[in-house]
RNA sequence: GGGCACGUAGCUCAGCGGGAGAGCACUACGUUGACAUCGUAGGGGUCACUGGUUCAAUCCCAGUCGUGCCCA
């Protein structure tokens, strides 16, 4: 007897994915080999923070991965996913302080080096969550490989890049101004400063009083009355007539009365406010250049936390910015020199983490000079070594890269890679790889041993995420999958982080490593939700890819992400659209249960090109088409393409038709015919799981593996389908599209009559060529049984008046359905289809009888259309013979 | 203010110089031995608008309107 694995009749996602997994970790399929001869294809998965928990964008992004992944592993390369996590600074500090606070444990009286301990044990047990839901999505990532940003190895990379860009000039220590986060008591970068436009700010005019004359004032605009202890100057553009007479003049400041002169610059806008502004060089950039350019002094008012300093009147010490601004207001009103109040619209810097107004603020930070490492980082996208696909984000790089700023990259927060910079008793400032060698050098250059202090900063996040392409590979230790795997292949990426991230991975690998870091940098879609809203907790209208996988299993989640991930567009997701392929995933094993109760296995002599039935060459034809369509999209990383000629092969093709067809020799043919029709099946079958597996591994694993016991290795690490020339045979497909088409026009006639269901109904053909009577006997039983009909007959007799007749190409196709049809519905129904292709012989005839188009168009395309007006006119003529027959 | 996308069936989106497409939703019929998480059929569109290029425009160009995003 013969063993028989049963499917169960639905397909259940959750009893197979986690076997799944676990099948293939036991096989070690996602680990690279790096010295195997073969071609490598390296990814870098965008390390997710420590402190993260999968949502969509993860799920996208990393879904995207894998298929890739998957793909290029099947086509026999050496795969390496490098997957990862970032320590992400700022979040994780704030993370582990909240869950302190809550302990009633302060940071500060904990101290620097137990909090920081305190960090790493909270990372052992809660942190990375993340790298198991990414497993539950299938991520077949090299996670033996797993690094971490903090890691040794990857530690000893950021100290000697900072080193190296330090000695090389291209790392320094300034004092400028900087976006000052008063909640995190930290600078940060541009790119963490969110501006938000503020429709409900005001605009105020301030009276200055002129030291000269008490009784005349300048009037000054501001949308920050709190920083006028600050102020060192009125500017006021030299052609606003306005006010051009009182340059070089003195006015006081109100409230402290200190002296500002009046000075001339071109940044006073005439047409802002009252064309007068206040400078305030500590406390605003644009102020800053103005007060650098005329060297003004720099008067800080504000102390870490925003609240003023003592460089302001007593009464105004430690109050906070906002409580200052109410107070200054109200003395100014009480002393007249408050002379109107403007609504005004303007944007306020935020911070993106804290969310609180940050503050430009002078103090010293160390800084990457960035203008210089990007010039060959703009180059290598220019001269195309890097491709950004969609094309259209280079324009984005390119924008940022040309205007690119110092890059502030000291954060005063304790968790991160601590800056690698001592300083001496005076302050000599000694940078080295570690403090033993800090020392060295500060031996020599005190001529004895002293003791150092290191840098108190920590180094921005990206920082070391800049590194990821080459630390993650072992540089600067060891060289073996460097040399294989850099340049990295693919990054696939969002948008979002174009300038975080790929920017800084392109100028630190150009510069570290001589070379680009990847080829090709994928952007893909943020995920909305079904409104198009963006996700977010606060909104509430987050969609968890969890529980969506707890629901529908990971392979519909996945196939919905990569059939919507459309180029240049967002995913709006729809949980109808994660069911609807939910069911696609059922519609493929129940094939495949069809497969396994027919013995549809192929023998091991099963040869695709000594098929005999054209129904088999044409499926086998199909797929290669498939196969070759679904190759060309990967090739242009058009996602959605994949998925939709994928769904169209597997549901349209092979189960709507293929399938239906193949029921007939499996029932009834000769036993070759059988024999023949199994081997096919079961082999397009197999083929299928291949092509479907980059995007559904789970389900396409599970029915490789029951569909046969003695499989040498998993599906995933089986070879993508190739297929030699002398399998396609294009010449059937004409034959089987005349029976797919002949099958239709009888099920729509027979739908339109309202023929019942059930109603089997002889049909009676007239006119029908030798080829077709060839292809008609061929597929009788297919017919017959697809389209209920119980006989085909030649007409040798006139047609019967009470009848439908249909038009297929050349053959009239008559139904004699005495007492069933409604003549009032047939006529209408003819009329129809006369219509139709009146008006289509219409346009054509009008294309036809232009001189233009005959004389310009090209020859195949008038071909074409005559063509086209032939068939059109046959049809025509014999549907206007039916109406005739029965207008009888 | 500058830039980049996008406006195609009720919804989500393909297509992109010569015959308007898919999935979902909807309507009707249906349990035929893989599958009702299914099958068969159907309705539904001045391809945002206005000009231009072309023999031919949903597609290319310009402008208008609308939406979204990025930068200032």
């Amino acid at each position: 007897m013969k063993e028989s694995i049963i499917l169960d009749k639905t397909y259940k996602p959750a009893e197979i994915e986690s076997k799944g997994y676990e099948l293939w970790e036991r096989s070690y399929a996602f680990k690279a080999i790096p010295n195997q001869d073969s071609l490598p294809y390296c990814i870098m998965m965008p390390p997710p923070n420590v402190t993260g928990s999968l949502h969509m964008g993860h799920a996208l992004n990393n879904t995207l991965q894998d298929v890739l992944t998957r793909y290029h592993r099947m086509l026999g390369q050496d795969v390496l996913w490098q997957p990862g996590m970032d320590h992400a600074g700022i979040a994780t500090q704030m993370v582990v302080e909240r869950k302190l606070e809550n302990e009633g444990i302060n940071r500060k009286h904990l101290g620097r080096d137990s909090f920081v301990n305190k960090i790493w044990e909270w990372k052992e047990e809660s942190g990375g969550s993340i790298s198991t839901q990414l497993r539950r999505l299938g991520a077949s990532a090299d996670w033996q490989r797993e690094r971490f940003t903090m890691d040794p190895g990857l530690s000893t990379a950021v100290r000697k890049v900072f080193v190296q860009l330090y000695r090389e000039g291209l790392i320094y220590r300034d004092k400028r101004l900087v976006n000052w986060d008063p909640k995190l008591q930290t600078a940060i970068s541009d790119l963490e400063v969110e501006q938000r436009e503020e429709a409900n700010s005001s605009l105020w005019y301030f009276r200055y009083k002129f030291e000269s004359d008490k009784e005349k004032y300048i009037v000054v605009a501001t949308t920050r009355p709190e920083t006028i202890f600050g102020d060192v100057a009125i500017a006021v553009n030299p052609k606003d007539r306005h006010w051009s007479n009182s340059i070089g003049s003195r006015v006081e400041l109100p409230i402290s009365g200190r002296l500002i002169p009046i000075i001339e610059d071109d940044y006073a806008d005439p047409e802002q406010g009252s064309g007068a502004v206040k400078i305030t060089p500590a406390h605003d950039f644009n102020d800053f250049i103005v007060g650098k350019k005329h060297n003004l002094e720099m008067i800080n008012i504000f102390d870490s936390q925003a609240k003023l300093n003592d460089n302001v009147p007593d009464n105004y010490v430690g109050l906070d910015r906002y409580e200052a601004r109410e107070k200054i207001l109200q003395e100014l009103e009480e002393l007249n020199l408050l002379e109107k109040v403007e609504q005004h619209t303007h944007t306020l810097p935020y911070g993106d983490r804290s969310g609180v107004v940050i503050e430009p603020w002078l103090t010293d930070q160390w800084y990457v000079n960035a203008e210089v490492l990007a010039k060959p980082a703009i180059e290598a996208v220019k001269s195309g070594r890097i491709k950004f696909i969609p094309k259209q984000w280079e324009n984005t790089y390119f924008e940022w890269m040309n205007n690119i700023q110092p890059w502030c990259i000291s954060r005063q927060l304790w968790w991160g890679h601590r800056i690698p910079a001592w300083y001496g008793p005076d302050g000599e400032l000694f940078v080295a790889n570690d403090e033993e060698e800090a020392q060295k050098s500060a031996e020599i250059h005190y001529g004895k041993a002293v003791d150092l202090i290191q840098d108190d900063d920590v180094l921005d996040t990206w920082f070391s995420s800049g590194l990821w392409p080459f630390s993650t590979l072992g540089w600067p230790e060891s060289e073996d999958f460097l040399k294989r795997y850099y340049p990295n292949n693919d990054l696939i990426t969002g948008f979002d982080i174009i300038f975080f991230w790929v920017a800084r991975m392109i100028m630190l690998g150009m510069h570290f490593m001589g070379d680009i870091p990847f080829k090709n940098v994928y952007i893909h879609a943020l995920v909305r939700d079904e409104q198009g809203q963006k996700m977010s907790k606060s909104k509430g209208n987050v969609i968890d890819p969890i529980e969506l996988i707890d629901k529908y299993g990971a392979d519909a989640l996945r196939f919905t992400l990569v059939a919507m991930e459309a180029q240049g567009r967002d995913i709006k997701l729809s949980e109808s659209r994660v069911e609807g392929y939910r069911n696609f995933a059922t519609k493929l094993w129940n094939a495949a249960r069809f497969c396994e109760s027919n013995q549809c296995i192929i023998n091991d002599d099963y040869e695709p090109s000594r098929v005999k039935l054209s129904l088999n060459k044409w499926i086998i034809g199909e797929l290669i088409e498939t196969t070759n369509n679904i190759e060309n999209a990967f090739s242009n990383y058009r996602f959605n393409e994949i998925a939709r000629v994928t769904y169209q092969f597997v549901w349209g093709t092979f189960c709507d038709w293929y399938l239906e067809f193949a029921k007939i020799p499996l029932s009834s043919g000769s036993s070759e015919e059988i024999e023949e029709t199994r081997n096919t099946t079961g082999w397009v079958l197999e083929n299928i799981l291949h092509l479907l597996h980059p995007i559904m591994p789970f389900v396409t694993e599970e029915l490789w593996n029951r569909s046969s016991k003695h499989r040498s290795r998993p599906l995933i690490l089986s070879k993508w389908p190739t297929f030699p020339d002398k399998y396609e045979n294009k010449s059937v497909s004409s034959e089987i599209n005349w029976v797919k088409n002949l099958i239709t026009e009888l099920r729509i006639v027979r739908s339109e009559m309202n023929v019942p269901a059930k109603a089997i109904v002889p049909i009676l053909l007239s006119g029908m060529s030798q080829i077709n009577t060839e292809r008609l006997d061929r597929y009788k039983h297919t017919i017959a049984k697809l389209a209920r009909v119980s006989e085909f007959k030649t007409m040798d007799c006139d047609i019967p008046s009470d009848s439908i007749q249909i038009i297929v190409d050349e053959t009239t196709i008559v139904l004699p359905l005495s007492g069933i049809i409604d003549f009032s519905k047939e006529r209408l129904r003819l009329s129809k289809e006369i219509k139709k292709y009146e008006l289509e012989i219409e346009k054509i005839d009008n294309k036809l009888q232009n001189k233009q188009f005959m004389s310009r168009a090209p020859q195949a395309v008038i071909e074409e259309q005559k063509i086209r007006k032939e068939s059109a006119e046959e049809a025509l003529k014999k549907v206007h013979e039916a109406q005739k027959r029965i207008n009888v």
